[in-house]
Parts: C-alpha cells; sequence; structure tokens
DNA sequence: CATGAATGAGCCTTCATTCAT
DNA sequence: TATGAATGAAGGCTCATTCAT
C-alpha cells in the first residue's frame, strides 16, 4: 500500500474539490451573489488567491458545479430508464425521486443555478442545455410507462415531463424557503400525480 | 367635478405609489439584487432621496409590495372559493389560475421575494406568513371540489394545494429562465393533475 | 457683498475642483498608475465614494485634466501667434517658453497622460488630436517667423515644431526623473535652436 | 567541434539571457506596469519560479537590462568619440543617431525606465548615473565637433549635449504614443540642430 | 535550478444609506 | 418632502512574491 505524501498536482486536486465543495455549501446557503469569493475560500480553508489559481472567476466555479452535476445526474437517470422493464415501470419513477433525494441540497443549488443564468448568457446556455436533456430524459420514462400501462399519455409527454420537474423544484422552493423544515412528500406527490394521469389517460388504441 | 390641487399628503401618497411600481417592474426585469435603488427611483422619476422619504430601506419596500400583493391576492382567492357553489366546482381552479395570469410578471417577482426571504429573517417571516394563508385557501377550495365528487382526498389536502402551487412556481421557475418564452401550460397542466386525483381518490362513504 | 454659505451645486464644484487639484498632484508625484482612487481621493480629503459622485472612473478624470489643460493652453498659443506683430516675432518663442512655465508640473502630467494613451484608446484618441492641435499652432508661429526673416524653413515646419516639442518635453523628462533639481535650460536652448535654424535658413526667393 | 551537453552554469545561463529578452520586449511592448512576471516567464518559455531563481525581483531584471545597455551603448558611443579624427567630426554625430538606431525600441523602453527610477531609489541612482555618463559622453563629442570647427559653443557642451539627447527622447515619446507610426525625423533633426549651433556660434580665438 | 500552487495586499468600482439643504 | 453629494463597506479580480516539491 503506497501510503507518501499526496504529489503536488494531487494537492492541487484536493484543493480543487475543497473549493468547489465550498462553493457548493456557500451557494446553497447563501446563494451565488450573497457568497463572496473571499467567503467560499475562506470556508475552504484557503486564501482568495487559491481560489483565482483554480478557477477562472466565480461564474466558473458555479459552471464547474453545474457541468459535474450534469455529467453524474443525467447518466443516473438515462441508467434507470434503460434498467427499467415493463414490470419495475412503475418503480422507476419512485427511482428517480430517489435519486434526487441523495443529493437534498441541490434542489436549492438548482435555483441559485437558475437565477444566475438570468444574467450571465453563457451560464445560460449550457444551462438550458442541460434542463432541456433533463426533461427530455424524464419524458423518455414516461413515455415507457405509458406504453406499458396501454395508455396515451393525456398531453405530450414532455409536458408531463416539464410539470413533474416543476413539482419537485416547486416543493424544493417552500423547502427551502424555511431551510427544510416539513415533511418531504415530494416523492409521495410525484407518485400521485403521475397514478392520476394514467387513470384519467384514454386506452392506447 | 372637483378639480383642485392634490394635497401634500396626496401628492406623497402618488409618490410612493409610482415608487412602488417602479421598484415591481425592476425587481421582475432584474432582480432584488440588479436593482440599484438609484435605478428604482431614476425609472419612478424621482431621486434616490425621494425613495427614502417613503420608505426605511430596499428591503421594506420589498415587503411592501408583497403586503399589497398578499391583500389583494388573498381576498380574490377567497371570493373565488365563497362564489363557487357546487356545480361551478371544477370551474373554481380555473378560476385559480386565471387569477394568477393577471400578473403573470408575479411568478418572478415570487422568486425574487423567496430568495430574498432566506436572507432576512423579517422578511421571510412575513413571506411564510403569506405562503401559508395561500396554501390554506388553496387546500379549502380543493376539499371542497373532493367533497362535490364525493371523493376523499388521496393525501391531506394542504399536500395537495402545496404541489398546485408547487407546479405553478416550479412552471414558472422554467419560464423565468429563458424570459417567458415557450407555451404557458400551467393552467392545462393544473386541471390535469387534480382531475386525476379525482379519478385516483376512493369514493368517501 | 454676498457672503452666504455656498449653495450644494457651488460646494459640489468646489469638490470636484480638489479633486482634479489632487489627482493632478497624485498623477505628477506617483504617476498614473501609481495613484489609486482612493490616495486621491484622501489627498483631496474625501471619501472614495466621492470621487466616483464626481468622475465616472479613473480614466475619466485624466481625460477632464488633458481637456481642460486642452481649452486652456493652445488658447493661450494661438493668442501669442495672433499678438505677435512682425517686430515682435523673435520674442513670441520666449512667450511660449513662458506659458509652458507658468505650469511646469505639466511637463511630468504630460508624461503621464501620454503613457497612459498607450492603453487606453479612448484616451488616445482625444490625446493625439491634443497633441497635433499643439504642434499645428507652433508650427504655424514658426512659419511667421521665418518668412519674417526671409528665410525658407530648413525642413517642414510641423517637423520643427515637432523638434521644440521634443525639446521641451525631453528636457521635462530629464528634469522629472529626479524630481526638477537642476537649472531649467529649455528656455535657452529653445531660442539657440530656432536662432541656429534661421542662420543656416536659405534666403527666401 | 566540441559538442558536449551545457553545463548546469551554461545551462542557467541561457535562462537568464532567455528571460532578459522576454522581459526587454514585453516592457517596451507593453510597459514596465503593464509587464507581469508570469508573461515575461511565459514568453521565455519558463515558469515564474525560473524568474524568480534568475533574479530577485521584477525591478531587478529592468536594472539588469538597463546595466547592460549602459555598458554596451557607452562603449559604442565613446568608441565613435576616439575614432572621429578631425576630418570625419560632422559625420560622428550621424554616428551616435545611427547607433541609437540599432536599436530602435530602446526609446520606448527607456521611458520605462524612467518612469520606473521615479519611485525606486535604488534604481534611479543607476538611472541617473547612466544619463550623466551618456550626457558626458555626448558632450565630449560635441566639443570635439566645435574645436573641429573653430568656434566656440554656443552654451555649455553638456546642456548642448542635454538638449541633442532630449530631442532624440522627445521625438521618440511622440512615436511611442501612437507605436511608432509617421516619419523617423529625428537623425535629420539632429544634424539640422548642431549645423545650426554651429551657425551661430563666434569663432573661437 | 525549475515548478507553479498559494498568499495577501491592493486595485477599481458599486451601492445602500445618511444628511445638510 | 425631495434632493443628491458624500460615505464607507464590500466585492471581484490581479499580481509580485514565497516555498514545498
Amino acid at each position: 500500500m503506497k501510503s507518501r505524501k499526496l504529489s503536488r498536482k494531487e494537492n492541487q486536486e484536493v484543493t480543487r474539490e475543497e473549493l468547489l465543495s465550498a462553493a457548493h455549501d456557500c451557494f446553497v446557503r447563501h446563494g451565488y451573489q450573497g457568497s463572496s469569493v473571499d467567503r467560499i475560500a475562506e470556508r475552504a480553508g484557503f486564501s482568495k488567491g487559491a481560489f483565482y489559481s483554480n478557477f477562472n472567476s466565480k461564474a466558473s466555479i458555479l459552471l464547474e458545479i453545474l457541468a459535474r452535476h450534469h455529467a453524474k445526474y443525467i447518466a443516473q437517470l438515462r441508467d434507470i430508464i434503460h434498467r427499467a422493464t415493463a414490470d419495475e415501470m412503475s418503480a422507476a419513477l419512485g427511482e428517480w425521486d430517489a435519486l434526487r433525494n441523495v443529493e437534498p441540497e441541490w434542489a436549492g443549488l438548482n435555483i441559485e443555478l437558475l437565477m444566475h443564468a438570468r444574467s450571465d448568457a453563457k451560464f445560460q446556455a449550457q444551462y438550458v442545455d442541460y434542463v432541456q436533456r433533463y426533461r427530455r430524459a424524464l419524458a423518455e420514462l414516461l413515455t415507457k410507462r405509458f406504453k406499458k400501462a396501454r395508455r396515451t399519455p393525456p398531453a405530450p409527454a414532455e409536458d408531463l415531463a416539464a410539470t413533474l420537474i416543476a413539482v419537485a423544484d416547486g416543493l424544493a422552493l417552500q423547502r427551502y424557503l424555511t431551510g427544510s423544515s416539513g415533511p418531504e412528500i415530494t416523492g409521495t406527490m410525484l407518485g400521485m400525480i403521475s397514478d392520476g394521469w394514467i387513470a384519467i389517460a384514454s386506452r392506447s388504441p
């Protein structure tokens, strides 16, 4: 077992991760605007300079956080879809919810991301791309689900997906307001909504 | 027809209204942080000084905007509920949606409000109060609706209300991102969700 | 005799003047880059904020200093030219030198201006314009002088003018280096050079 | 033909030279303040660390550049003087000008040097020393020239020398402003000035 | 010796707020 | 009451310099 000091490169990687983690926390807690580079660096235990050795700008660390989440989350969502055979279909939405709950703070961060996207064109482009891929993946999942139930979706699958995402985001917004107090009903409600849609859907020919 | 100069008091009232309106616009367009007191005052056609003659702080004008919307909106919502007789019941939710669309910019402003509430205790208290009253009113409406359909709500009415609000907010968030482009599907989806819930609800004893 | 407190507007004018004067001093002493807005404001006895209430940017105060000097100096130079009748011609160059010595610190500031112009396109345009007008005015003066002496200038008058300016600037540079110690020989040398040119100039036809 | 690897010492010498050359370029192009150590090192193909292994500070590399130029240039100037026999005398000033044009970028760098000298005592001392030696050498050349023409200089030779240097510097300043556009008239004007001086000088006894 | 991550003082600018008029 | 000049605390970012590798 190699037990040596970390090389310089590894060390920087550690710094980078700590800065990313600190930024993540700060953004969730105080918002993007409320998190100064100083604050982020300090929380990570580094100086402001270290921040700028690792990231080009404050915006770029937000972009990196988004990119990482994007890569991981979309991949997992697609994995759920591909694993889901006909019989497990109704469980898949539950899996999606479970996935969301792995990083509950993401909901809040997502809002920060969205807010920032409004005033940063470059960031917006990347963020919109993420949102669209996400919606499409979920739409695919829903399409499978309706097909399994031999029903015709009562609206375009992408609209339904957008709505489910809205529920998750909207409820997160409500929890975000008070700092996560209150019961987490998102999973239950998502299931109830999709069950309802199945119930009112006309039978496929 | 009385045609006299406005009294000093009335004059100030006009100033106040213009400042409120300007702040409303600015917050919707550029967000709370992006709207400087200077910008607000200028848009209203006054100086910064006029702003501080009428409001204690930048935060307090946000509070006032919330309070006014609160008063008007909750009242209208309650009005819908009380007017709704059994037969019009299914239309009532539509009325709610219509109400929301009277001020479509409110959705974005609401997010600004929410963001600010996170870091301003006094404001948060008022905002949470507003959110709760709103949810309760909507829960009441839903309760009536289920009763009319002789069904037992599939979950506590307040949770269902929170969910419908989440849908409206979440979809607003999505439109907010790109500046309102894309179709407005909120009304349709809200109806579809509540219909679904009715469909899966067990019959009341 | 009106003896009242200064009105607000007058007061601001005073502040503005003091800031301009302080900036002038700082730029001469420490250069443009070496003069922080903080330092300028402090020297003027105001806060940094006062600076930005009166000027848009650090660059803009430099522009204003240039513009003022421009207006005053070029006007005076033209005045010398127009007043100069044939007989006083040889004295006119001396007047030019005297004019230059009214604000001996200008020489140093001029260098700062020039240095900054290299890296600020907008400022450069204005500065080059100033330099050209100045050179043309001096060329006009020289043309008159040669005509009076019935000589053909040994080179284009603008080149001669550029050279005289170069002498003044170059010697200023040398004094600037050590903070003005050493004898001021500029006036003497300028006269000696122009006399020399007259001496070697061919007689006009 | 000796073909061995460079010794460590020689290798460092190469690094040093490349850094000096890169700094020279950067200072000429972007000025002293505009040339970060990073930029200099990168242009040389090394890291910041290499810079600090070879020079104590950013200022010290400027000092070294000056020292080298000093050594070479003064030597060449003295060489011109000593080679100049009576007959070639009038050509000697032309040689001086030619010498200046070997490194046209020096004019700009000289200004950078001068600017920096104002705020760096140690550097200033060395720079003033250089300027004085330079002036004395040129004064010597002028003295010879007047003697050859059997004339008495119309002013102390050092003042005349200072003036010629001023012309060269001043015109360089003007070209420096716009990045060297415009005709190079320095040589012509220097000749014209010294010819003029000869013309007005009284005959030696 | 060379590397480059980390430091931290300093810079320009913004903006909520105060207060004399 | 309305004005707007002045304040001063941040904020994002740069860069000369240090030091462990």
